[in-house]
RNA sequence: CGGGGUGUAGCGUAGCCCGGUUAUCGCGCCACGUUUGGGACGUGGAGGCCGCAGGUUCGAAUCCUGCCACCCCGACCA
């Protein structure tokens, strides 16, 4: 393993991807485009997964599974969600291997073994699950279902990265049944809400709230909601996705119920999702050239005791004091880890977790032994301090605080001066290429300026604002009358 | 999938153009000793189907063909 990073400067990709890995976050495997995440990287999921499942819990929802496959012919039933997802989609054709005859040793397909009808690996769920919540679902009073599932889903992807996007990847999808198109409606801008939430208190990562043009919708949805954040290169990630799908499962798998007026009606529905995907999001926002910096409240743990010592009499005294440091923490809610391995020095403990990322940094010493104090290093300032032992563990827990709000202060600062209102399409061009960021500017609201847009800057319009000011003005593109700005960027 | 690039020890690499002794160097790894407040030092040691499969040749890391993986740029996308 080579020392350092190579800095965002340099090569911003190179940074991510060498970051994942030395952090100790994942690697890619042996399976084109899907990766091992590995225990560290995990840790910080599963933080993640256990705040957005008490959130979704908190919200009324629970949680179920559903099939990986999903036949070819459930699939295919809502036509638009099939065609979106058709050119990417793993499919399964056949039961059994067995001995190759030509080849000793090996295995082959056995062509005798062929599905009837192929399997789908499912890149997303409503198929599967609207085709089960059609034996579920006959009166008002069996609705509204809501229904969450943690599970991985696979989109045949050309070009992958780690977390960002990857052949095989982790999330949670939500797909609610309702008797009424408001209360989808309500229950498809809450989620998005939720993810909102989840991402400012508990990532860190200021996100705009928004819905997506026609072109750039989930596929067999009515409505996108959506968080946009902005990443540390100046291009937006997509964090997460709140879907309003209208009557169009129901219609396509046939799912009516009967209303409290005695009328059959289909069911209105909902679907929303986020993944690991939301891991490159925490790390592109918050880390530095040293590595990962992590927010408390994701942090596998958000404090590391080194001793530094040169004799086992030192050690044990040291050890004392560490314990009991843990322990009080441990009432006051704070995790903490005794980096007590002998095989390494202190400073190369001191990298190793500047590298991943663990917010608090404590190290004891014979001096502090000496004088009752320890030395007390943030990782996201990089800045140490001299503190009496007797305050550190209030010290700590404030300090954790000040950190995660400090965090969220620094990426909502740059995020806001990021986005840049243009008037002309010559300073949209510039701005896109020199300042990066959000652009803020007028659209005519056809696909065609949208298309045209992309074609020519690769920008993407990522999403309407909620609550958008009106605001008249001309098209950055055509010239033609414009309500209201759109926010556009490169995205990843 | 289209264009470009790269695959040599766990990692990073030299050698490849112009085929020819035992494949270079650094980091890491192992043992012992000395060390421990920012990635320790010394001595000794282990580790290689030179990405995979064919081909050319007396001889291939080196030349040719195919495949695979990864990186960058496109199209696609959470």
């Amino acid at each position: 393993m080579s020392k350092n990073l190579t800095s965002r400067a340099e090569d911003y990709s190179k940074w991510y991807n060498e970051l994942v890995v030395k952090a100790d976050l994942a690697e890619n495997s042996a399976v084109r485009g899907c990766m091992v995440i590995k225990p560290y990287g995990y840790a910080i999921w599963e933080k993640m997964q256990a705040e957005l499942d008490r959130m979704f819990k908190e919200t009324g929802h629970v949680n179920a599974y559903f099939p990986l496959f999903v036949p070819k012919s459930l699939f295919e039933a809502e036509e638009k969600n099939a065609e979106g997802f058709a050119k990417e989609c793993a499919v399964v054709t056949h039961y059994r291997l067995e001995n190759d005859p030509d080849n000793e040793g090996k295995l082959r397909v056995d062509p005798n073994a062929k599905l009837e009808e192929e399997l789908v690996v499912r890149p997303t769920s409503e198929a599967i699950i609207w085709n089960t919540y059609k034996g579920w679902i006959q009166s008002y009073r069996d609705l509204p279902i809501l229904i969450n599932q943690w599970a991985n889903v696979v989109r045949w992807e050309m070009r992958t990265r780690l977390f960002l996007r990857t052949a095989e990847f982790l999330w949670q999808e939500g797909h609610t049944a309702h008797a009424t198109k408001a209360e989808a409606l309500v229950e498809a801008e809450q989620m998005n809400d939720v993810y909102a939430e989840f991402a400012e208190s508990f990532m860190a990562i200021p996100v705009i709230k928004g819905i997506k043009t026609e072109s750039e919708r989930f596929a067999g949805a009515l409505e996108t909601y959506c968080i946009e954040a902005l990443m540390q290169d100046g291009k937006a990630l997509q964090a997460g996705t709140s879907h309003f799908l209208g009557q169009n499962f129901a219609k396509a798998f046939d799912v009516k119920f009967t209303n409290n007026e005695g009328k059959l009606d289909y069911v209105w529905a909902t679907s929303w999702g986020v993944s690991t995907r939301l891991m490159g999001a925490l790390i592109m926002t918050h880390s530095d050239d040293k590595g990962l910096v992590l927010p408390p409240n994701l942090a596998p743990f958000q404090v590391v005791i080194v001793p530094i010592y040169k004799n086992d009499e030192q050690f044990e005294i040291i050890s004392e004091k560490a314990n009991s440091i843990i322990s009080e923490l441990k009432t006051l809610g704070v995790s903490c880890k005794f980096d007590k391995r002998d095989t390494h020095r202190p400073g190369a403990k001191f990298a190793q977790h500047e590298l991943q990322g663990v917010p608090l940094r404590v190290a004891i010493g014979p001096k502090d032994l000496e004088n009752n104090t320890v030395e007390l290093a943030r990782r996201d300032t990089l800045t140490k301090e001299i503190i009496q032992i007797d305050k550190l563990t209030q010290t700590i827990k404030d300090l954790l605080v000040v950190i995660q709000h400090e965090l969220f202060t620094k990426a909502l600062n740059y995020r806001n001066t990021h986005i840049t209102e243009v008037e002309n399409f010559d300073e949209f061009k510039t701005v896109l290429e020199t300042k990066t960021g959000f652009i803020s500017a007028h659209w005519d609201g056809t696909n065609e300026t949208e298309q045209k847009i992309k074609e020519l800057t690769k920008a993407t319009i990522r999403c309407i604002p909620m609550n958008n000011k009106l605001d008249d003005g001309k098209c950055v593109y055509s010239g033609q009358p414009s309500t209201q700005r759109v926010l556009f960027a490169k995205a990843y």
